[in-house]
DNA sequence: GTAAATACATCGGTTTCTTATGTATCTTTG
DNA sequence: CAAAGATACATAAGAAACCGATGTATTTAC
């Protein structure tokens, strides 16, 4: 079971954001597959998503990157950039917020006027 | 304060089918007004994104119709049909399940590998 | 009597995701 | 050793879902 695609919508960003602040540096497949082991499958990040939503995060200034090479073959990894820090405590906190708020919401039996 | 919009996606459904689910049934004017209530004005639901939706799931038959005319302005009164009853609680659980996995995703502070 | 609130609706535009496609390398396995 | 699968990047067309603007009309409050 994996979930409904729309429900990721607003929170990718995040997802990818938090990540980041938590391992120093990762690149796009190590983030798909992170994802995919921590959710159980259940969150499953396509890369059709995934590299343009890095790509926008580093045109807005909130990832720097760094080209390896594996044998031939490129990695990029991604970290964050201190104006990244920031964000990502910002959208963090305003994700756990939201989600309290619609548990809230979920939970409402009664009419309240 | 109130949350940056695409959060709402995803989730807006799920709000509808939950609060018809527990007021039998409202109109359109009354479910913006009820949520922003609810959520001291930080979810604010258009009515650019309301009424396309109304509409939606009343096509897929989860939502049937009742008019009523108050004086002359007509109020649109919309109502769980047994399908739409068994559809909000799928949405619901999900919705409930994906933020579990999103809060303990949010959690993470350590490589797992 | 006019501004704000109530109440419906549609439409263009933007964002954000999916699916498909493309390129290329490395690893595993029959 | 060839082929399949995994690794690793990327883009592009299309769909979905929301925002903001706009429109109509009635009712209420000042």
């Amino acid at each position: 079971m994996n979930y409904s695609s729309e429900l990721l919508k607003g929170t990718l960003k995040t997802i990818v954001l938090k990540l980041l602040a938590d391992n120093k540096k990762m690149y796009g497949y190590e983030i798909t597959q992170r994802v995919k082991e921590l959710t159980l499958d259940k969150i499953q990040i396509t890369e059709g998503a995934l590299y343009p939503t890095l790509h926008s995060l580093e045109a807005d200034g909130f990832l720097t990157t760094e080209t390896e090479f594996i044998g031939k073959r490129v990695r990029k990894y991604y970290s964050l950039s201190p104006t990244g820090k920031t964000k990502t405590k910002e959208k963090v906190s305003e994700l756990a917020d939201f989600m309290e708020t619609m548990k809230f919401l979920l939970d409402i039996k009664t009419k309240t006027t």
